[in-house]
DNA sequence: GTCTATAGTAAGATAGAC
DNA sequence: GTCTATCTTACTATAGAC
């Protein structure tokens, strides 16, 4: 279990800084101080060992935006407590790069994972906007599935114009744009 | 030029679908019909040919983007307009999807035409804005900066979510979600 | 369960004939 | 300017000893 442990948080490593397609399975053995023959004793191959990469990280992902949209007294704020959590921009979002990656996309199993974190993470949006609309603090015109989907998307394209700066100062700006278009929607209520 | 311009029409293709780090020079050669050493000959390697084809793509992507944001009576329908013009979603943004590419980041050449693409689409977002205001379309209060780089970032990630969900909807329903809160902004003038 | 060795393929680039 | 070899390195995966 160490070593199959190992190999899954080497592999979360390498997938987030230069995603699945320029990973090689001998980087992965490396970083994991493994041996050549682990890899495939634990798992049938890359895409295997990715698989459960993702899978990890999902779950992580998962927990930390569900208690993030927790915490905060309106729904503004605690929009805002997700999009604002301390990241590390400039590696990008660990999905959101898979979204991007050729191979990813051509693996059925890889591109699942990460097309179902995506309609969570909408959802979880959509449904905290809900919550504000419910308490007047949005307009009740406001389309929940729409905004959810954009605030989802504007967190997505932040790690891209960040990236392709090479300053989380875009990042920042661009969530301060979002937040700063739903206070207007939030004050119409 | 007509090898040579066949090699960079091919890139363009293949980096628009696969990205850089995972086109090879072969598939380059193969979708041109340049022979080996056709390729060499004209451009010091896969990193020379991929700036060209990027290049090109700049050209006629700021071009499409002034006109698109020329087009319409009011600012929000000028950012409309650019917003919702058609595109083949699910290749996803010729740019964006380099700017995840770890090859690119790791070729100056290469990251730094990305890098003042999307300083120059920020911008662009940004002035429309700022007329917008000079208009009282806009409230004066808005920060034109931080809102043109948000809607860039929107546009970057509804890329990012049509692509992991395999639907061009998500893409339209993240621009849906934008232009609700722009109005939301520009009906508060 | 982990190792070393090695298979077969493709990468990116160069050599030299035409 | 374009072609057909060919070089070197790295890839993903397998074989078989320990």
């Amino acid at each position: 279990m160490e070593t199959k442990d190992n190999l899954i948080e080497a592999a979360r490593e390498l997938l987030w800084d230069r995603g699945y397609a320029a990973t090689s399975p001998r980087a992965i053995l490396d970083a994991s101080g493994a041996g050549q023959g682990s890899m495939y004793h634990h798992f049938r191959g890359k895409e295997e060992l990715a698989l459960a990469a993702v899978q990890r990280n999902g779950e992580v992902i998962r927990g930390q935006m569900s208690a993030d949209l927790a915490t905060g007294e309106t729904a503004l704020q605690r929009i805002e407590t997700y999009l604002r959590r301390e990241r590390q921009v400039l590696r990008g979002c660990r999905f959101g790069k898979l979204a991007q990656d050729p191979d990813v996309m051509d693996s059925a199993a890889l591109s699942d994972e990460v097309a179902q974190m995506f309609v969570w993470m909408r959802a979880q949006i959509a449904a905290v906007v809900d919550e504000g609309k419910a308490s007047g603090e949005f307009p009740a015109s406001l389309d929940s599935t729409s905004v959810g989907t954009a605030v989802v998307a504007a967190l997505q394209g932040a790690y891209v114009l960040a990236r392709a700066a090479g300053d989380p100062g875009a990042f920042d700006l661009a969530i301060d744009g979002v937040l700063e278009l739903l206070r207007w929607a939030s004050s119409r209520s």
